[in-house]
DNA sequence: TGAACTTCTCTATTACATCA
DNA sequence: CTGATGTAATAGAGAAGTTC
């Protein structure tokens, strides 16, 4: 069986196998379960046994073992339930329940962890989606003055270009290195930078 | 090899006890 | 009294091991 160490890298998808049967109902499922008849004290002994609830003493002794190992071998069921003087079926089905109730609680903290990363994220993509508009905007201003400096020397061949000029070049590919390539530059702006430079080479 | 059986775990649910 | 909550107990399904 899997070892207690595995039980906190469970994927969520494996964490949740009821959750999504529930959450996506499918076809053939939910084969009704049968009602469990209310207890009457019958004279049998056993329908007639009230659910009696645990003392301090055994619940703490049951806890101190399910915090040692959630697994509980028969071995050491019999021995706990000697100590405790309850029927090893008892202590059976407390640990069933403390499991149950164990990862009840790893879920909900799995939960809180994912929601508090997932609101991070979002802030993160704001920020990010902000310093892409002012870069963009950077962009056309300085899209703007080459314009206004390729007027300016028209018709006069110049000597070489400046280096802010050969800088512009070099910025589509630095984008594209982030995947912004969809962000609004233009295709092939780089190529046709490299054949607009080329005009003054 | 495979069917039948046993034993265990899990999830879902029920029934009961307790409390506000 | 009553509804909400916590939990012991049960039901049923599936997986893995054992027996024949």
């Amino acid at each position: 069986m899997s070892c207690e160490a595995d039980d906190h890298m469970v994927l969520i998808s494996q964490m949740y196998p009821g959750f999504y049967t529930k959450m996506i109902p499918q076809q053939g499922e939910s084969k009704p379960r049968r009602r469990r008849k209310k207890n009457k004290g019958g004279d049998d002994g056993i329908s007639g046994m009230k659910k009696r609830k645990l003392t301090a003493e055994q619940l703490n002794l049951l806890e101190m073992n399910f915090g040692s190992e959630h697994k509980l071998e028969s071995e050491r069921k019999d021995k706990l339930a000697s100590e405790l003087g309850l029927d090893p079926r008892q202590v059976a089905v407390w640990f069933q329940n403390r499991r149950a109730r164990w990862k009840n609680k790893k879920l909900e903290e799995e939960y809180t962890k994912l929601k508090s990363a997932h609101e991070h994220i979002v802030v993160e993509k704001c920020r990010l989606e902000s310093e892409v508009l002012k870069l963009k905007e950077q962009l056309s201003e300085r899209d703007k003055q080459i314009q206004q400096l390729s007027e300016r020397t028209e018709g006069g061949p110049t000597n070489s270009p400046s280096s802010t000029l050969s800088m512009e070049v070099i910025e589509p590919p630095f984008f594209m290195e982030f995947g912004m390539e969809g962000l609004g530059w233009p295709e092939n702006s780089y190529v046709q930078g490299l054949e607009w430079v080329n005009l003054y080479v």
